[in-house]
DNA sequence: CCTACCGATCGGTAGG
DNA sequence: CCTACCGATCGGTAGG
């Protein structure tokens, strides 16, 4: 219900994310985050409940985004390559717009309390199935070899859209794009017949 | 100089490896370690300097398989898909032999301090581009497909091994000797023409 | 958003 | 390897 662009409340989170990208959630202290935001600890308290309301959002958001990402991907009435090539195009576009957010959301879930942990490793784990069906529609209709390892496959692409957040530089010549399919060819053209 | 199996200082550090992994080292406390091995907090300072030294200990450690396992790959009189690959096996064989201090390694050299954070990093860059020189000479060669992009090539090699310990089950049908050729076998088949 | 403050916990030391 | 303990810092609350 907040009309300025940002509220007060996304401001701390979005320096939150920052600083929990830089030091790791554990060791980043509700201290530091009010010094980034110029006001005192106990003041960050009138805008969350706690520092792990923060990391919450974070996660909970990120995994909304590569949720929305991959329903529009499995609308399509397409070969499971190109579907993978999407799939793989989309989620490093969604990471592409927040590589800091990203990079909380892979390193730092962890350290949600549970029901929270829970929760979101069921909805990565239901995120990576799906990843998963699509390499095995293309194994069955015989666009992937036969005998590839479905679950050494899909962690591996797993890992190298993952670790994305921590090596991209934004400001290179290759643009978020360009580097999804790219990175799409690369793995799709080492499953291919 | 102890001639038992294990030193205690060995005990101690393999004991913080599992609960640097499980945690995270920012996490951890010195008190849950001490639990973990029976003893008081105020012990572990008989074996070791500081929560710090344990981490240099691992993370060094491991640098220096992974550079032994390289030098070995690079002596070999084998063409640049081989070289990659042997690099590849022995990368994942390095690991396999501790996944635990694999998965610290990885995850957790960022709390080191300087100067040991400054070093760690020179290890890690150098090795990444003794691989990326595997490419490149592939490229020359003709091996590989001359458009890749080299690194997002060896960034996607590098990430897809290092998630590895992640959700490798070693008590799987597949060893870890299989998994490494697998695992080459799709990143090198996704470079060569 | 601030001042003032709390109980808990941290890494580590002294001295045995 | 233990008891006893230290100063620093933690997340968070009360009350304005």
């Amino acid at each position: 219900m907040e009309s300025s662009n940002l509220s007060r409340k996304e401001q701390v989170i979005r320096k939150a994310a920052e600083l929990f990208r830089e030091k790791g959630y554990a060791a980043s202290s509700m201290r530091d985050l009010a010094q980034k935001l110029g006001i005192e600890a106990a003041s960050l308290y009138s805008h969350i409940k706690s520092k792990e309301e923060i990391l919450q959002n974070l996660c909970f958001d990120m995994a909304a985004e590569f949720r929305k990402s991959l329903d529009e991907v499995e609308k399509l009435n397409i070969s499971a390559a190109e579907k993978l090539s999407k799939g793989i195009t989309g989620h490093i576009q969604v990471m592409a717009k927040d590589l800091t957010a990203s990079a909380v959301f892979m390193n730092e879930h962890r350290h949600l309390s549970q029901p929270w942990l829970r929760e979101f490793l069921l909805l990565r784990i239901n995120y990576i199935n799906r990843f998963k069906a699509i390499i095995e529609a293309g194994v069955r209709a015989g666009e992937f070899k036969a005998e590839i390892d479905r679950k050494l496959a899909v962690m591996t692409l797993f890992s190298s859209l993952n670790w994305m957040p921590l090596w991209y530089d934004p400001s290179s010549a290759i643009d978020p794009n360009e580097l999804g399919k790219q990175l799409a060819d690369m793995l799709v053209n080492g499953l291919k017949k």
